[in-house]
DNA sequence: CCTACCGATCGGTAGG
DNA sequence: CCTACCGATCGGTAGG
């Protein structure tokens, strides 16, 4: 049945069209943010022109929505299934940094600051709602476990909720990321001073977890 | 003498007018970011038709080096007389943070993907050194006092450079400022717990410099 | 500092 | 999924 198998066929193109323009939209976007990326700037990245985006997004919004859709809800799954590990705080946290800087290139800023001044309202909205579920409020948690085996400062003791300790946590990776690059550049960066992303998830989490002064049990 | 003072006054009237974009294309690029303001939503907030800008500045890039010279400059007078004061290092990084949330509205993560995204490639390294010189150094320079002191980690104790400090540090505090704020946002948010810009201050450098875990000191 | 205008590029549509 | 095209807006210029 050759009809059958070719109409599979096109539907399976199709849809691995449209994973190839989220993908590739995905990239673009999270790098440049949402209005430096043209919809043609897209289309020729996927081989395609661009009329033939708006077969699968009625526009560069919906485009933008299905890729910060599928960019949070793949890295809340990850988020999740660390955090009900059996593992103490501290190394969930590290797992976390660990995941976050090795595969995606979030620039939470920049999806923050598009999410806030270049989509509609009602998207806006959803978005936010979006990114609370999806990453704020699986950090949180860890912090909240946290905050209730008494190892974490409550708000009361010169502590933070878990919610901010979490948006503080998110602060503090996304500028590693955002660092700037420059052959020339003499000043250090921690992406060419401490090489892993394991090296640099301890780092981060240490320094959350006990600060920078020194404490009295340190040699 | 009508028409020296006439002269006098023109010339006064074209620094005004100069200052006038200056400030108004800061405002503007910094809370939407470089590409999203036209140079026409500039000369209209100004009261100037959009031709006119050309007289002041040959071109809008050549607008927004200005608005970030004068910017940075600035704050580097403030943080460098910060720096020098003859107080506590926790004392001077306080300082530091209240003066940055009080006065400027820095989104450094969107001034940096301005700089490195928008701009043409000398115009970019000359920024970035600005940048590192302006409000990396001297922050960091507290934190190499810190270091010298023997008040925090060295970088072989579970700490970093002072450089890396700087840019932890701000980046701490670029995403205070970048929060979203939704009336409806049932979230906490720092803005809304810790009113005043003290008491963020107070929190943000507490955090960084002892760190979200119990210490045996507390009660 | 204005009016008038330019070439380029944008997001999106028509029609097949 | 293409060609052809649209109105709007962009940064910048001409000429006064």
């Amino acid at each position: 049945m050759p009809r059958r198998q070719r109409k599979t066929g096109v539907r399976e193109d199709a849809e691995e069209t449209r994973n190839t323009i989220v993908r590739t939209a995905e990239r673009l976007f999270m790098e440049y943010g949402y209005r430096a990326v043209s919809t043609r700037q897209i289309a020729d990245a996927c081989g395609l022109t661009q009329p033939a985006l708006y077969h699968y997004f009625t526009d560069k919004q919906e485009l933008y929505v299905a890729v910060l859709h599928e960019n949070i809800t793949k890295t809340q799954a990850a988020l999740e299934r660390i955090v009900r590990r059996n593992e103490s705080v501290q190394e969930r946290l590290r797992l976390i940094v660990r995941y976050l800087l090795g595969t995606t290139q979030h620039d939470i800023g920049l999806m923050l600051h598009d999410i806030q001044h270049e989509l509609a309202p009602q998207v806006q909205e959803m978005l936010h709602r979006l990114f609370q579920a999806g990453l704020i409020a699986p950090i949180a948690s860890v912090f909240e476990d946290g905050l209730r085996q008494g190892l974490l400062r409550d708000p009361h003791h010169g502590g933070v909720d878990a919610t901010t300790a979490a948006y503080l946590f998110m602060s503090m990776l996304s500028r590693f990321l955002a660092r700037p690059q420059y052959a020339h550049d003499r000043l250090a960066t921690l992406a060419s001073h401490y090489t892993s992303d394991g090296e640099q998830a301890e780092l981060i989490v240490n320094i959350l977890l006990y600060g920078l002064v020194r404490s009295v049990e340190d040699t």
